[in-house]
DNA sequence: CCTCCTTCATGAATCGTTTCAACGATACGA
DNA sequence: TCGTATCGTTGAAACGATTCATGAAGGAGG
C-alpha cells in the first residue's frame, strides 16, 4: 500500500540514494535522471514520510506555539506572523491553545517535546519558568511571546506593557478624567500586572486622579460584559468617569453592557479605552480607542529569534521589546452631546 | 545529548524491549522492573521520540483539521469538540486555517499527508472533492465538516443548511417582513449556497415576499460592515425591512454599520438575523437572533466518524446531519418604539 | 597514453521505537 | 518425575528517508 523511496527507486531503475538526492538536491543529479525519478514519483503517487525524515534529522520542521486564547484576534495575528516567517524556511507552526489553563499548557509542552519540535514559542500562563528552562537545557529553544523573561534566562519578544498602561491612562487623565476604573485579570498573568503597574504610574503623576481595580476572572467579552454591568448598576455618584480595559475583548464587553440599557453613554458619561487594537475595536459601535501592539511582527520576530537560537545553541538569550502606540478613536473622544 | 530507550535500558539493566513494554503495557512487566525502569527514565530525563514511534506505527496519532477561518468562533468551537474527542483516544488535533484560500488549503492537505495523519477533517473551500477522494483512496480517512459530500463518496458531519436558511427567513416573514436582503458570499462556498436556497424556499411560500441577494467577498465582520453601509446609504424607499446574514460575523458587521449613524434602527426599521449563534451574538449591542448549530458536537462527531473509518477502512461513507435551531433575540423582535 | 578532476550514482549504515518469536525460569497437575 | 502452562524478559528485525564514503565513467590537460 505505502509507496516508499525504495519503490520509486525500483521503478526508475536507480538507487534509493539517488531518489533522495532528487528530492533534496536536484542540482546534484543528472537532468534526465531527475526527470525519470520525478515521473516514477508521480506515477506511483509517492508521498514523503515525514516521520522517517524527522527521525533521521533528529528534529522536526515544526515550531510549537502555545497561546493563551485562540479566540483573541491578537493571538491569531501573532500566529499568522509566526506562520509567515516559518513558511519562509519551509517550516510549520503547530498551534496550541492553553485557554489560560495550566494543565492544557503543560500537556502541549509535553506533546511538543515528544515531537522534537524545532522550538517552542509560548505566551505562558504563570511566572514559573522552570519547565521552560528545563526544555531549553534539553536542547529545545524557547522564546517567550508577549512577555519578558523574569530573570532574562529566556529569549523573548514583547511589548512594553508598563508603557502601554501608562499611555492608556495618561490619555484618559489628559482628557480630564479623574476617577478611573481598571478592568482586567487575573493579575497572575504578567501582561495584566504590567499594564496595571503602568496605569498606577500614570495616576501617580496626576493630582486628584484615582484608580479603582476591578478584577475579572479571565479576559473574555463575557467577563467584560459582567464587569460593565456591575459598574452600570451603581448609583450615579459612584460611577467612574473612565474605564481602562486590559484588552479589547474586555473593552467590547464593557461597551456592550454600557450600551445595552442606554444608561451609560460612551464617551460622554464614561470614556473607554482597550488594549491590543484588534480589528473589531475600530468596528465597534463606538469605535474603540486602544493601545496598538504589532501582533504580526511579534510572531514574525519570535520565530526569527527561535531560528537563530536553534542555529547557535550557545547564543545568549535575547530580549526584543517593541513600543506600544496609542490609537485614539471615539470612545475616549470629546463628549459629543 | 539525546536519551533513547537504549540508554534507559542500560541504566536499568534491562533490554530495550522491556523499556518499551513499561511504556506501553506496564501490566505485562514485573512491578519492580517497572519501578526500576521508571526511575531510570526519570533520572535520565528520557522523552519518547514521537517520530520513531510514528515511523514504526505507520500512522501518526494526530488528526488534521482544516477550517475556513480560525477567527470565526463557530470553527474554534468545532475544533474544541474535535480536540475533546481526540483526547479521549490520546490523539491530537493539528489545526490548519485555510482562510478561504485554495492554496493554503492545498498546502495543509499536502502537509497532513506527509505527516501520515490518522485522518483529515475539512471544511472545504470549493466543490472539488477529487483531491480528497484521492487522499482517501490512498488510505487517509476524510470527513467533511459542516458540509455534505456532493456525491456521497465521503463521510460528513453537517447541519442542514437549507433548513437553516428556511428557518431564518420564515421567521422574518412570519414577523411581517417582506423585503428581505440576503447578505453573504461567495456563493461558491456550499454553506452559503445552501442557506440561500433555503431562504428562497421560504420566500416562495409567502406571497408578496421578495429576496434581494447582496454578495460579499468573504464572511468577515468587515465585509458585513461594508454591506451594511451600502444598505444604509440608500433612499428610505429602497431599504429592505429585514436582513438575513449568512453568518454571525457578517451580521455583527451589518449591525455595526446600521448603528453607527443611528440612522437605521434594529429591529424597528430593519430586522436582522444571523447564523451560527456564536457567543458574541447574544452579547451584541442588539442581541442577535440567529440559527444555532451544534458546533462542538459537530467536531466531536466528526472525529468519531473518522476513528470508525480508520478502524474499518472498507466502511461505507456515512452522512450525519444535524438540524439547526432558531434562536430568537431582540434583533428580530417586536418593534420597541 | 597516462594522470587527475569532475560528475553521477551507489548502497550500507543510521536515526529510536515497537513488535514478536523465542527462551529461561518457576509453578502446577498428573 | 515429566510434561505443560504461565510469566517475564530478551534481542533482532522492521519502519522509511538521509547521509556519506566509495567508486565508476567520462573529460581535460600534458
Amino acid at each position: 500500500m505505502a509507496v516508499s523511496v525504495r519503490d520509486v527507486a525500483a521503478a526508475a531503475s536507480v538507487s534509493v540514494g539517488t531518489v533522495s538526492n532528487v528530492l533534496n538536491r536536484p542540482d546534484k543529479v543528472a537532468p534526465d535522471t531527475v526527470a525519470r525519478v520525478l515521473a516514477a514519483i508521480d506515477e506511483l503517487g509517492f508521498v514523503r514520510n515525514d516521520a522517517a525524515r524527522q527521525l533521521r534529522a533528529g528534529r522536526s520542521r515544526s515550531i510549537g506555539l502555545v497561546v493563551l486564547d485562540v479566540r483573541n484576534p491578537f493571538f491569531t495575528d501573532v500566529a499568522r506572523g509566526a506562520e509567515d516567517r516559518a513558511a519562509e524556511e519551509g517550516m510549520t507552526i503547530l498551534l496550541g491553545n492553553s485557554d489560560e489553563n495550566a494543565d492544557r499548557e503543560r500537556s502541549y509542552l509535553d506533546l511538543f517535546e515528544e515531537q522534537r519540535v524545532h522550538g517552542v514559542l509560548i505566551s505562558p500562563l504563570g511566572d514559573d519558568e522552570s519547565r521552560l528552562q528545563r526544555l531549553r537545557r534539553r536542547g529545545t529553544p524557547v522564546v517567550l511571546v508577549d512577555r519578558v523573561s523574569e530573570d532574562g534566562g529566556l529569549s523573548s519578544v514583547a511589548v512594553d506593557d508598563v508603557v502601554g498602561g501608562e499611555l492608556a491612562v495618561r490619555h484618559l487623565t489628559g482628557g480630564g478624567r479623574r476617577r478611573i476604573a481598571f478592568v482586567g485579570g487575573p493579575t497572575s498573568i504578567r501582561q495584566v500586572a504590567d499594564r496595571l503597574e503602568g496605569a498606577r504610574r500614570a495616576i501617580a503623576e496626576t493630582s486628584g486622579a484615582e484608580l479603582e481595580v476591578i478584577e475579572t476572572p479571565s479576559l473574555t467579552v463575557l467577563d467584560g460584559r459582567a464587569a460593565g454591568e456591575a459598574i452600570r448598576e451603581r448609583p450615579a455618584a459612584d460611577l467612574p468617569d473612565a474605564v481602562f480595559a486590559v484588552n479589547d475583548l474586555l473593552a467590547m464587553g464593557v461597551l456592550q453592557a454600557f450600551n445595552m440599557m442606554g444608561s451609560v453613554r460612551v464617551p460622554d458619561d464614561i470614556a473607554l479605552i482597550g488594549y491590543d487594537d484588534i480589528d473589531f475595536a475600530a468596528a465597534a459601535v463606538v469605535p474603540l480607542s486602544s493601545i496598538r501592539q504589532p501582533a504580526w511582527l511579534i510572531g514574525y520576530t519570535a520565530v526569527d529569534l527561535l531560528l537563530k537560537a536553534a542555529a547557535e545553541p550557545d547564543r545568549a538569550a535575547e530580549q526584543v521589546v517593541f513600543q506600544p502606540e496609542l490609537v485614539v478613536r471615539d470612545s475616549t473622544g470629546v463628549a459629543t452631546t
